[in-house]
DNA sequence: CTACCTGCAAACTTTTTGCAGCCCA
DNA sequence: TGGGCTGCAAAAAGTTTGCAGGTAG
């Protein structure tokens, strides 16, 4: 049983290392600069990979999106409407959203998202 | 300058109505049993169109989803991990939150969407 | 050796677009 | 009658898969 390889090793590096929430494609084009020659089938297969394995997370509660974060633990997004641009927010948990919701809906509840939408202090300027 | 078309109608109609939190491609199939030779580009048209004109709303906040919801005022959605279902949660809605985020990021923040991962009664039995 | 993993390319799925004709205000 | 709308079909974009060969353990 094999874990390594050099491109998985360079996938997970990427994503766990960058802020940027990044697409597929994206991290395909990243890690083609240090290895030319991979291809996009091994990225999504490592992506998808690395997810069930839990080191890397989807974002969006919904579940159609392509997106990924290095960043497992709990915490929100912010998208800005007019760069595109995706941002964690900082510091901030709803703290016992989860279990009103159980409370008033009747499931059983693994985890919440939040997401915002607005205009980033950038291009507000 | 034309409005109303029966496919378009057709569309709105179906969108607002259900509740199931359709993807174009129920959509289509749902307008075909009345309209048989509706095509599925015309679909895609109506819906992007109906949504910048806010008559109808995407779901998720990060925005590469396809599914649609007829109520655009604001709510939270659940889905279900064992039977991919989609449902509103009715009666709640955190307060002060985008002030909070606001003064945390420096966003002009336009709204805010939450979403719930879980088991939902039915299959919990 | 032998899994597992990779690159490549073809297959699929989902969404967009160009075009010619149709239809309503 | 004109401009928007439609159906159709082709194109584009995004994702998955089969295969043959390579490689770490």
């Amino acid at each position: 049983m094999r874990r390594h390889s050099k491109q998985r090793e360079m996938i997970v590096n990427l994503v766990k290392r960058t802020k940027s929430h990044p697409s597929a494609e994206w991290v395909y084009t990243e890690v083609k600069k240090k290895v030319p020659n991979i291809s996009l089938g091994t990225v999504y297969r490592n992506l998808k990979l690395l997810q069930s394995k839990g080191e890397v997370a989807e974002i969006s509660c919904e579940g159609d999106e392509f997106r990924f974060d290095g960043n497992t633990g709990l915490h929100y997004h912010i998208t800005c409407q007019r760069c595109g641009k995706i941002s964690d927010v900082e510091g901030y948990i709803i703290k016992g959203v989860e279990n009103k919701v159980s409370a008033l809906t009747g499931y059983q509840i693994t985890t919440h998202c939040v997401g915002f939408r607005g205009i980033c202090p950038e291009c507000l300027k």
